[in-house]
DNA sequence: CCCTGTTTAGCGTCGA
DNA sequence: TCGACGCTAAACAGGG
């Protein structure tokens, strides 16, 4: 199978679904939440491939955002004008790319029908997810509490502010990307956080998310490329072969789910469980298992299956 | 009008 | 082989 040249990969599909390259855009971003646009956005950006057809990559990638549940819709608030909403992950997708690949995911993330500490009633469920939001965040807040980047659903898990989420930026894109100190987002962020969190911090990922630095061609990328991980060069968009998705309880901020689903409020109640840690402390040792360069298509190169994750998530429904 | 979002359908690939 | 999953196309509705 051709393998992509050294540098670029216009022309060659990334070895990623749209489920995953979508996860990852919501993930780079502060909120952890992005409106459409902004998630073609970063798509765009970071893999050339995308640049081209877009017409098609764009109706499938909003074709995902609808059809699978592990995206949830987030409404903006009045005073936040602009077209469509924010689109975020659900709190129990977390190890849909458990398996390491990120062509096919082992499971499809459905939410839970059955949730009976869930509302049952779609509007319902928005309302008391809210309530929820705020009762962390107010905890937070008095607690003062900083916010360890990912999101209020790590609350009330025991989880180290150092934790990162797979899907962070840091794991995510990191590796190319040498963030300037704390580089602040708020100045740059084109679309203001439908639910801006207290303390909306700025560490890594902060710049990325929306207005970062055209990275690529910048050419931070293409002059970098010095990850040879699994699916080889693809490290080279700092997309993490591994780390990605897996496990991460990590959630939207404060989201408010819209998506008609009836029971569409699982974990967030069940939100004192215990994640599954591990993945962001996985060694970053991406076992290089090179090989082969992920063609997109046939051969999904699983990339590493260092990421040893024993605890499949639990809470997260990966029914089907 | 364009963008966003939903839905349906068909086809190819992969894994059990 | 079959079901699940992913991709693509397309139609349609609603909103800015």
């Amino acid at each position: 199978m051709p393998r992509p040249g050294r540098n670029t990969y216009s022309d060659q599909k990334p070895p990623y679904s749209y489920i995953s390259l979508t996860a990852m855009a919501i993930q780079s971003s502060p909120e952890k939440m992005l409106p459409l646009s902004e998630i073609y956005k970063f798509i765009m950006d970071r893999f050339p491939y995308y640049r081209e057809n877009t017409q098609r990559w764009q109706n499938s990638l909003r074709h995902n955002l609808s059809f699978n549940d592990c995206f949830i819709k987030i409404p903006r608030r009045p005073d936040q004008p602009g077209k469509g909403s924010f689109w975020a992950l659900h709190p129990s997708c977390g190890d849909m790319f458990e398996n390491g690949s990120f062509l096919r995911r082992r499971k499809r993330f459905k939410v839970l029908k059955s949730e009976h500490l869930a509302p049952s009633k779609p509007a319902d469920a928005a309302q008391y997810l809210q309530q929820q939001a705020k009762l962390r965040l107010s905890a937070l807040a008095a607690t003062g509490t900083h916010l360890p980047q990912m999101s209020t659903y790590n609350l009330g898990v025991s989880q180290p502010s150092s934790f990162k989420h797979p899907f962070a930026i840091e794991n995510i894109i990191a590796r190319e990307y040498k963030m300037p100190g704390g580089l602040a987002f708020s100045t740059m962020q084109p679309v203001p956080a439908a639910y801006p969190l207290p303390n909306q911090l700025t560490t890594v990922g902060s710049s990325i998310g929306t207005g970062w630095p055209h990275v690529y061609g910048s050419g931070v990328i293409d002059t970098a490329t010095p990850i040879s991980m699994a699916g080889g060069e693809y490290g080279a968009y700092g997309v993490p072969i591994k780390p990605l998705c897996h496990g991460g309880q990590t959630l939207p901020a404060i989201p408010v789910p819209i998506k008609p689903t009836p029971a569409a409020v699982p974990a967030l109640p069940a939100l004192p469980a215990p994640i599954p840690t591990i993945l962001s402390n996985s060694p970053p040792s991406l076992s290089p298992t090179s090989s082969q360069t992920a063609t997109s298509q046939s051969s999904p190169a699983t990339p590493s299956e260092t990421l040893t994750s024993p605890a499949p998530a639990l809470h997260s429904v990966a029914v089907h």
